[in-house]
DNA sequence: CTTTGTGCAAATTCTTTGCACCAAA
DNA sequence: TTTGGTGCAAAGAATTTGCACAAAG
């Protein structure tokens, strides 16, 4: 609970119960959560929180960098409060996101067309089955053959 | 208009009038479009054809690998018939997309946690601003600080 | 015929907005 | 007391769904 206020203060946010909260939950649960779950697991603890808040919240932080942002799901984000360099797998059956490692950072190019852009943060996203979607699937294929 | 054709075909797509001329379009527009703008542009030539047909349309096509559905906008879902490896920047003043060089591909991990995973596509997505806007940026700075 | 694609309208779902209230410095 | 955070309800916007009709083989 200190650790994520320090960390919300170290990030330049004021510190609030709600934005704590939070950012303790980002900090100790490594599942990439949406919206909806950050709200429904703290909404327990919380009962007056409002889904417009952990809006707002995690807008704030992930503007000013203390959280990543994640597109890699088409319909909803998701959020990362782990930002040591790695890359994300989804799974196309089951929907779970997977950190993956990332040997070294992607570069970003610089050549005629992007020499005066301004890189600010770059994502790797991968997409496929999981080991337990995949096996499902080894099965399936096998009894529909046979 | 016979490229797209037989490119659909060679996708495993039976061709249609509007799916040869979505096709059509994405290979002929490299700039990454939303639903709303492939439908809006191809509405005039097509008067009949509707925005549901452009959503299973584009469904279709990225469930068969013709194209790319992209998710770098948090918004709406963006897509690229341009299947060569490469990255993409999004601009996060104008929203602009551009492709940019990605030297080598990323590869996926192969550890004990994802050596049975099966992994299907892998995306790179920059963001930060491009030159206009970065200039743009650079300029509005000076004035606040004089 | 029978399967597959198309298109309209309605429904869903994620996210944002407007505004009033609350809390902290 | 003023600034900024919170929360409710309503609005907005992208996408999906259900269903009827059309097209193609």
């Amino acid at each position: 609970m200190d650790a994520a206020k320090q960390y919300l203060i170290d990030n330049g946010i004021k510190p609030s119960v709600q934005r704590i909260a939070i950012m303790l939950y980002l900090l100790e649960h490594r599942s990439h959560p949406t919206v909806d779950e950050i709200f429904n697991d703290l909404h327990k603890a919380i009962p007056t929180l409002s889904k417009t808040t952990v809006y707002n919240t995690l807008k704030v932080f992930a503007e000013k960098g203390a959280i990543l942002s994640l597109t890699i799901d088409e319909k909803m984000v998701r959020f990362d409060g782990y930002k040591q360099r790695h890359a994300h797998f989804k799974c196309i059956s089951c929907n779970e996101i997977y950190d993956v490692e990332l040997d070294h950072d992607v570069e970003f190019p610089n050549n005629e067309t992007t020499k005066d852009f301004e890189n600010i943060e770059t994502h790797v996203y991968h997409r496929g089955y999981c080991a337990k979607c995949a096996k499902k699937k080894e099965t399936n294929n096998k009894l529909k053959s046979e």
